[in-house]
Formats: C-alpha cells, structure tokens, sequence
DNA sequence: AACTGAGCCAACCGCCGAGAC
DNA sequence: AGTCTCGGCGGTTGGCTCAGT
C-alpha cells in the first residue's frame, strides 16, 4: 500500500511565500512552539501543505540562521566534510552553524563543485584528476598483469597484494595533508607498509587509533559508506551507516569487517573532532562535544604531527594546546582573531600543490595529462 | 530594447525510518 | 506483525536575476 498524498496538493498554494504567509508561520512558532506540521496550516490560516511550512521554517523562517555568504572557513569545513561524508548535507549543516542543509547543498552544487572541477579536482571522489587517470592506469595494469604489481612509477614501493579498494581511500587519502605523501613509500611517512592493505587506509587507521575514535567502527562505516557511494548516492546510505548489515566484503579475498551496530554518524561529528588535517576548532557553540579539557591530547607525537610539521598544503593540523582535536586554521588561513578569521588560502594552496604535483607527472604521462576533461 | 543562456536558490518531490496504534 | 502518520533527508526542478550579445 502506498503512502498516501500528506495534503490534498490540488488545494494547496505552491511556490513562493509572501511575507504574509511567512507572518502566519512566525506567529503561529511564536505561539504555539514547534510541533505537528500537519496540524499549523490549519492553525495558522494558511492553504499550504503542512510539510511545506516545515520547509519554510526549517530553512527560511527559522531565527537562528545566517543570511550572509558562506565564509572561507566554512568553504573549507564543507569540502573536508564532503571528502568524508559525501552528500550527507544535514550531518554537514550540523557543523555549520546557522547553515541549513538545502544551503549547505545549494552552495555545493553551485560554487563548490564547480571551484574544487576548476582547481582540478574531481568534486565526487575528491581526487586530483591526475591522480584518477593514474588509477585508471594502474587498473588496467592490474587487469592486464594480476595482482602483487607496482603502481606505475608513482608508488614504485607499495606493493598490491589485493585489487585497489574504491572510494573510502580516495576519501581518506585526499586527507593527507600533502598529496606527495600519497606517493612516498610508507616507511618514508612513518607507516609500516609490512601491513598489506591500501597506504591510505594504513594512514587513516594510524589517524583513527590517535584520536580515540573506535577504530573498527570508523573503518566499518567508511568502508560502507564506500561501497554504497561506489554504487549510489541514494539517501539509503544514512540507514546503512546507522543499521549495516552484519558483515561486508569488498572483494571475494579480503577481509570481512564486523561493524558497531550502534555508530551513529552525527553523534560522531558532533562528539568527536573529525580526523581532518586542518578541522577548526570552533570557538563557539558548535563543538561542545568537543573540549579540550576531557580529552588529553594524543596527538603531539603521532604520525598526524608529523604531517603537519611537514605540511605544504596549507591542510596544516597545528596548534594542539593541549585539547585534542584542536585545530587552528588561523595558522594556515591567515591571522585568525577571535571568530573571524582572513580569507582562506588553504584550500587554494592545497590544489596548487597537486597542481604542482600535475606538473611533476607531466613528463610521465604527457598524452593523457594534456587532454581536458570534461565531467 | 529584446533575446538568450547561465547562475542561483527557494521550493518541491519522493523515499525512508521511527514511532504510535 | 501490519498499518498509518510524521518528520527528515537528498535529489531535482521552476523561476527569477543578470550578464552577454
């Protein structure tokens, strides 16, 4: 049996709201508080689906959101979130404050996705575009010449003993503060490459395990949110990253994870600073989960740090202080004074470097990085 | 001035899960 | 267990604005 209609949409008003119509809402809220949408049209004497005045207010109305321009900072908090998250524009909201999520999707879909295509990147899975005609290389080398190969010229001592897992690594490896590290051997990053498993995946491990999130339980959902963003975007991933299946396996040969049955993504985002080189600490409201008082740092010594220190993508994770997760974009925005910060040249400086990185690959593969790209 | 196309964004659509019954 | 209602969500669309011709 369907669901049926939630109003009589032949006897509604559509489209645009007047100021009258937007009164009879505040006024009503002002009243009567928040409560049975289907109920307000009725109680507030408007011809309106009761679900549409739930959108109104959510993302007009409501008193607590921002009218003005997105700034960089929240440019920047978007596309990290992105990077990890995906289209989850209201986990994504919920970090912005006063940002709904039709304007959090709005603005990616007009500006973002738009800049990052610009700068050479590929707004889906976050990776250079160079980086993506080198992986399509190196798969077609997989499937040419079977497994245990070196990735071309790049990663001439990482050795593959599985074919190369989708989306969660380029998720995470787009979080390596310097895209040469991607390419570096992983002793030279401080990793083990004894372990065979995707570097990136090394490295977000390591990441993981150093701020205190459960380590299985992230690598389970990234993993799941991999595989169901390799497939799909549909709005179904959410339940499967709050209910996944009781085990997953990405190829036929390796491993299968046990998930947490209980993860809960916007409890992870709002109670745990996110494993971005360069996440800002908020200095208001928005990360009370967050403080640097119960939680001891365990980052000073840890391969992040390190990173850091050796950071030329501006993606720089500095300024501890003692609280983890604290992050300071001030370093690497600009001069940050109390909540305002200067414009951001971070996520520029970001794609300069691969940019740069391009232009080392240049000689390498002069036929395919000559030729534009449209997506 | 008129037309056109791109950019933008508010609003809608349809699906889903949770919860009440 | 099945049905229904509601709110939430991501994807999509309609229409307005504006720059270019």
């Amino acid at each position: 049996m369907g669901r049926p209609p939630c109003c009589d949409k032949s006897n509604v008003k559509r489209g645009l709201w007047t100021a009258e119509e937007d009164a009879k809402i505040l006024a009503y809220v002002s009243n009567f508080g928040i409560g049975n949408w289907t109920l307000v049209p009725k109680k507030a004497g408007l011809n309106r689906c009761g679900k549409s005045c739930r959108l109104r207010w959510t993302n007009y109305l409501r008193p607590d959101l921002k009218q003005d321009s997105f700034t960089p900072q929240e440019e920047e908090l978007i596309i990290n979130l992105h990077k990890a998250i995906g289209s989850r524009w209201s986990l994504i909201a919920k970090q912005l404050h006063g940002r709904t999520d039709n304007d959090v999707k709005n603005y990616w879909n007009t500006k973002l996705r738009k800049k990052l295509s610009k700068m050479g990147i590929d707004p889906v899975t976050h990776k250079p575009y160079s980086q993506i005609l080198s992986d399509y290389g190196n798969i077609s080398v997989l499937l040419n010449t079977g497994n245990n190969y070196q990735i071309g010229s790049l990663n001439k001592n990482i050795n593959y003993t599985s074919t190369p897992k989708p989306e969660p690594y380029s998720v995470l490896t787009t979080s390596f503060p310097n895209t040469n590290m991607i390419n570096r051997p992983l002793e030279v990053q401080g990793i083990s490459s004894n372990e065979n498993i995707i570097p990136s995946w090394n490295f977000m491990s390591h990441q993981f395990q150093q701020v205190n999130i459960n380590q299985e339980t992230i690598q389970t959902h990234f993993f799941n949110e991999a595989t169901s963003s390799c497939s799909s975007s549909s709005s179904s991933n959410v339940t499967q990253l709050s209910s996944p299946p009781q085990s997953y396996s990405c190829q036929p040969s390796q491993v299968q994870i046990a998930p947490s049955p209980s993860f809960n993504w916007s409890e992870f985002l709002l109670t745990e600073p996110l494993p971005f080189p360069g996440f800002p600490q908020q200095q208001d409201h928005h990360f009370q989960g967050v403080s640097p008082s119960n939680n001891p740092s365990t980052l000073a010594q840890t391969p992040q740090s390190n990173f850091a220190s050796g950071n030329e993508c501006g993606l720089n994770q500095v300024g501890h202080e003692g609280g983890l997760g604290k992050f300071d974009f001030g370093s690497t925005i600009g001069s940050q004074t109390n909540n305002r910060l200067e414009p951001s040249s971070s996520v520029s400086s970001f794609v300069n470097s691969i940019l740069d990185q391009d232009s080392e690959m240049q000689p390498e593969f002069p036929d395919i990085l000559d030729e534009s790209f449209e997506y």
